[in-house]
Parts: C-alpha cells; sequence; structure tokens
DNA sequence: GCCAACGTTGGC
DNA sequence: GCCAACGTTGGC
C-alpha cells in the first residue's frame, strides 16, 4: 500500500492507538475493488512511501479489518469528500484497516529495487504505474524482507 | 516543477 | 458508446 508520508506516514501509522488506522481517502476503483474483494484479515501488506526523493518500501502491516464504507467521503470538509456519494446517500468508497507491525531495518529504496533480479519486477516498478494498493507475491514479500535487513 | 501515463467526465 | 478535454499521480 502506497502512502505519501507528507500526508501519511508509516511513523503516523506505528504512532496511531495499537498501530491501527483505517486506510481512508483511497479514490480509485481498481484499488478499492481489491480491498473490498481480495483484501482478508491477516493479509500481511508492504507499506511504500511515494513522492519523495528516494521512494522506498519502508515497513510491513497486517489487516485487521476487512471493508467497510469510507465515511470520508460524505464529508464535505473532509479532502477526500465524494459529491457522488454524498448524492447517493452512501459512500461509494470503501476501506480496510491495517496494523502497523514493524518497520524494515533498512528501508527498500527504489534504487535498490531497480538493481535488483526480483524487487526490478514488482508491479510498483512498473512505468505509469499509479495503483495505490498492489498485490505482491510470496516469492517478492520474502526478497523485500531480506533486502530490508 | 516538469511531464508522461492514466482515470474520469461529459458533450455529442 | 465514443473520445477529447481535463485532473491527478508520482518518478525524476
Amino acid at each position: 500500500m502506497k502512502t505519501e508520508p507528507d500526508t501519511f506516514s508509516f511513523d503516523d501509522l506505528m504512532n496511531a492507538p495499537q498501530h491501527i488506522t483505517s486506510w481512508e481517502g483511497v479514490r480509485n476503483y481498481q484499488a478499492r475493488n481489491m480491498m473490498r474483494d481480495a483484501m482478508k484479515i491477516g493479509d500481511q501488506v508492504l507499506i511504500y512511501h511515494s513522492r519523495i526523493p528516494d521512494p522506498a518500501i519502508v515497513g510491513t502491516a497486517e489487516v485487521v479489518h476487512e471493508a467497510h464504507p469510507d465515511p470520508t467521503a460524505l464529508d464535505p470538509k473532509s479532502p477526500y469528500f465524494d459529491e457522488k456519494s454524498k448524492k447517493a446517500g452512501a459512500s461509494r468508497w470503501c476501506m480496510v484497516d491495517i496494523q502497523g507491525q514493524k518497520a524494515l531495518p533498512h528501508p527498500v529504496t527504489r534504487t535498490i529495487m531497480k538493481d535488483h533480479p526480483i524487487l526490478s519486477r514488482m508491479k510498483v516498478m512498473q512505468k505509469g504505474m499509479r495503483l495505490s494498493i498492489m498485490p505482491v507475491s510470496q516469492n517478492e514479500w520474502e526478497a523485500v524482507l531480506k533486502a530490508g535487513k
């Protein structure tokens, strides 16, 4: 799961009560569907910091609550407000809750990933990939943890 | 800050 | 239902 650390960082997650937060603000159908249809309690998650000088995978988390409606879509004061949800009277968007596990001892930066036989082929490295939530294979997961040791 | 890539919107 | 215009994302 991708996040801009200026908005919500891995540290913010670890500083939240019980390290748990609702992943609010996803406004892309593909990403939403992945949360709604694919993400289950206990699923392991990598947290990636984007839009910084050297973007990186910085830590791990776990799904602790399956998809439920994202109320920020109905709040006109929220940056994630969604007019269409308001009109429909229900949020079109959903979110899962995740619990931070631990920071990687060494963040796995794009620079590192580029030169890695497995990591260079991860979805997040593909050109034009803008999805904020992407599947990670078992192989990739293990390679990330190893590179981040 | 630039700009390529992509998603969404809305006129027709 | 097409597609041009527009807005956003995110690496660089």
